[in-house]
DNA sequence: CGGCATCCTTATAGATACTG
DNA sequence: CAGTATCTATAAGGATGCCG
């Protein structure tokens, strides 16, 4: 068994991540593992994605083991994509970043205040200068 | 307090977490939250990574409140790359993530190796089977 | 309804060169 | 060393239309 590393450029490991690791594909995973869901459905909850992306996340997604799809011979036909044991281990991994994520936005949104703030005061007005200041200001964060 | 909702276009928590699942934000993060880097330490560290990328992606992170940036003014100038508080609690979650990728990477590869076969099987030499091999390909290890 | 095909517009990444 | 600036290649994304 070779030794994995996810910062190796090739690692499978790596490529695992960076898919998971995707805005659009942790939505869509995370509405599934909620329970079944149409593709139109999906479409609708997870605002801003194009069927396009929808439908390549979904493949994927598929293709990882991670959600297993259903065709009822309805008409017009009914597809149902759902969790599959592999999928949900994942989803609750992505469930503890969503999270954090609303638990920490108040801070986040107050450091970036601070920040853009602090880069302002000191600035002209040149947009190629704001972009020195922003990091040295960045500094004296926290 | 607002209602936060992931799914909504609009949300700060969704464009929080837009950011941190990035590719290279996961990465260079995690990276550092193992102790203060220099800047060309983590471009040789995170493979693949350009002087461009990870430029912006600290500057992000900075902004966001979840690292640090300290000048030494040593000839040539060293800066280092801390974690902060905050940002040490979202790469705990990010480890997880990580160590969910290394953990579950083989049923992942035998999963698309599964689905590569049966598509495989019944799609001949399209163009989509052959993306599909094109990332099995690129997945596999030496 | 559940998509795929197509066209077209942006982001984003990578390579390269250069500076304090 | 620690970046910035610029240009280019490529991919991601959005809009639209069509078909089983």
């Amino acid at each position: 068994m070779p030794v994995y590393d996810v910062y190796a450029k090739n690692c499978p490991t790596r490529m695992l991540l960076d898919h998971i690791a995707d805005k659009w594909t942790a939505l869509v995973l995370w509405k599934i593992s909620g329970g079944p869901v149409r593709f139109n459905q999906l479409r609708r909850d997870v605002e801003g994605i194009s069927t396009k992306v929808l439908s390549q996340t979904l493949k994927r997604l598929g293709r990882d083991g991670l959600i297993s799809r259903e065709v009822f011979a309805t008409v017009p036909v009914t597809v149902e994509y759902a969790i599959t044991p592999l999928g949900q281990t994942l989803s609750e991994k992505i469930e503890i970043l969503a999270e954090w994520a609303e638990t920490n936005i108040e801070a986040v949104l107050a450091a970036q205040e601070h920040f853009d703030k602090a880069a302002g005061d000191e600035m002209g007005a040149t947009a190629a200068g704001a972009a020195n200041r922003r990091l040295i200001q960045a500094a004296g964060m926290r």
